[in-house]
DNA sequence: TGCATGCTGTGAAAAACGTAACAGCAATAC
DNA sequence: GTATTGCTGTTACGTTTTTCACAGCATGCA
């Protein structure tokens, strides 16, 4: 089992991977990758020691076959399938946001209760009665969610999220989640992180 | 100095103390707030050492004195000014989140290069053109960005925030970004948060 | 070939973080 | 008042995460 904080870099690292593979970069060494990602090598090494993979000294690492070693690590067999809930300004800006960039995840369904929503497509992507979520979740094997709907419904939503065989929740509604062991969840309060950063700035200002 | 979980969790408590201060609750024991907040009684109480708040054996903590003392440590003497750059769908979405809860951080500017944006007040809050990005935050002393701008010119817009004496950088580009030290940094790239979770989704999947 | 260089892989130390355990005290019951 | 209860503050411990340090090896060069 890898660590978050490991799997977190190891996304990252992808993502640089495969901008210099569009370069026609044959080989980085650590310190060249940990530089672009802002790590020390030396975790970098360490990163790349979980996942079993070997470079060689006085070459470096191989970009396009560490990207690919790194996809199989992530991905697994096949890219995992997302459901998004809530289409308000936050969800279809992610909706539009994960669109734009190539990536292995699909958003395959969104979800929201107005009536104006639904049954369009939206951002690109298919907008479905929130009453449908049981049935397009468990019929399609989606796995992951991304949870954007108002915090007091946030709690009703990935019960019924978690009931349709949900594994993965990101939750972006201010509220802490209760979910059952086995399923995965990661808070992305946007007041929270706001508040951490203003509490640092403050700190590091108060040193000069 | 208080560490980044710990501010993070702080946050937490005090959004949920004040809901319950709305309600009229006037002490709870540290089991029930560690219960809220989905955190041990333990880890709660250590959090409070370290801000250095005490409740008493019997009685529990005071609610509303609680939420106070949190917000003394988090805010300081006056909440922070906050200046958010790339008014796009995202940004947007955050600047309205904001706005609707009551948070003593205030997003006092907006910045964008679309001329249709720059000028008008857009989800209650001025948009300005992104030149005047060193005169509004040095003359206003914002210490607090948000940057929600596409990951080419992320760099460069942080340079200009840097320079024009922000401390604290909420970065939403996902793009890893360099900073001075004395600049607190934290990333919030959504793609890398989905791939986490669905990594640790398949995960406890292969499990069952 | 043999030597020097410099990068990798990894074990060991250090730091950060969370958990458990318990002494001490406020409140209540009697 | 005294005993009992049960919660707090804090210390000690265990775990996770990061950094350090260095042995070992591929490469380039004489």
């Amino acid at each position: 089992m890898i660590s978050e904080k490991t799997v977190e870099r190891l996304s990252l690292y992808r993502w640089l991977l495969e901008m210099r593979v569009d370069k026609n970069t044959l080989s980085l060494f650590s310190h060249q990758i940990a530089s672009m990602a802002c790590v020390t090598p030396a975790q970098l090494r360490r990163d790349l020691m979980v996942i079993g993979y070997t470079g060689s000294p006085g070459r470096g690492y191989l970009v396009k076959d560490l990207a690919e070693s790194i996809c199989s690590v992530l991905d697994g067999d096949e890219p995992a399938k997302v459901a998004l809930v809530g289409m308000g300004n936050l969800g279809r800006a992610i909706v539009s946001f994960l669109r734009g960039r190539r990536s292995r995840l699909k958003v395959v369904a969104t979800f929201d209760t107005d009536s104006r929503k639904t049954g369009r497509v939206i951002s690109g992507c298919r907008c479905y009665e929130q009453d449908k979520i049981e049935e397009i979740v468990a019929g399609r094997q989606i796995s992951v969610a991304v949870i954007t709907v108002p915090s007091d419904v946030a709690q009703k939503v990935a019960d019924r999220l978690v009931n349709s065989g949900i594994k993965g929740i990101l939750n972006y509604a201010p509220v802490p989640l209760r979910v059952p062991d086995g399923v995965y969840l990661e808070n992305r309060d946007v007041t929270t992180a706001l508040e951490k950063v203003a509490y640092f700035a403050r700190e590091s200002k108060e040193k000069e």
